[in-house]
Parts: C-alpha cells; sequence; structure tokens
DNA sequence: TCCTTGACGAGAT
DNA sequence: CATCTCGCCAAGG
C-alpha cells in the first residue's frame, strides 16, 4: 500500500458533513509530517477516483486551494454546504463542529 | 539520483 | 489577525 492510496483511502472514509486536514489525514495514513505531500496528492487527483476530496481543508478549516484544476474554492465551497457544512464567506468552516474524529479518540 | 514543487503546519513577530 | 520563516514529505521531471 503506497502513502498515496492510503490518503485516498482515508479521505474516502470521511462521512457527509464532516471534513478533515491535511495534517490529520497526512497522520491517520502513518505520517503525521507529511500534509503537504497529501495536498501534492489530491492536486493531481483523477476526476473519476470517486474520492470526496473537497472534505480535506487546512488545519484552520479555510480552503486553501489556489489554480483551477477541476477544483476551485468556488466548487469545493458548493460542495461542502451541499455536504450540510456552513463555508463562511472567507471560505473557512468551523473545525469544532465539522472535523472528523477516528472512532478512538 | 538530485532538484523542485506545493490544495500544509506550527511558531514567532 | 496578517506575515514570515522554517521544517516535512511524497511525487514528478
Amino acid at each position: 500500500m503506497v502513502f498515496r492510496d492510503k490518503v485516498l483511502r482515508f479521505i474516502a472514509g470521511v462521512p457527509r458533513g464532516k471534513v478533515v486536514s491535511y495534517g490529520q489525514t497526512a497522520a491517520a495514513c502513518g505520517y503525521p509530517r507529511a500534509s503537504r505531500a497529501v495536498g501534492g496528492i489530491l492536486k493531481s487527483l483523477p476526476e473519476d477516483s470517486g474520492v470526496p476530496w473537497w472534505r480535506v481543508v487546512n488545519a484552520k478549516g479555510e480552503i486553501t486551494i489556489k489554480g483551477n484544476w477541476t477544483a476551485t474554492k468556488r466548487l469545493q465551497k458548493d460542495m461542502l454546504e451541499n455536504d450540510g457544512v456552513l463555508v463562511d464567506e472567507g471560505f473557512k468552516v468551523n473545525m469544532r463542529l465539522y472535523r472528523h474524529t477516528l472512532q478512538a479518540k
């Protein structure tokens, strides 16, 4: 199992209405400090991956997307709101309310 | 194999 | 709260 696959699998496990941070995802995959790598993976994520990439935001709960691949801040915001997650004007979500936590603690 | 790239993060200023 | 700096890492050229 490659890091990339573990990441995708983890994200695929994030339930609707919840979000996770890049760092949290990296940690869940065994690399607490590979948050940046996670971003790199999502950047090159195939469109038909079926992975809910929009449920991944940075540690502050902010949508930190830059360019315009298939994804844009606007799109991610729509996807999240469609999930029932509130996104404010600054493209931020309240992590305290929506952060997805693993079963154990 | 070395070098560059970021959808990052935590801390200091 | 806005910036800057530095550390971390998988991927790709």
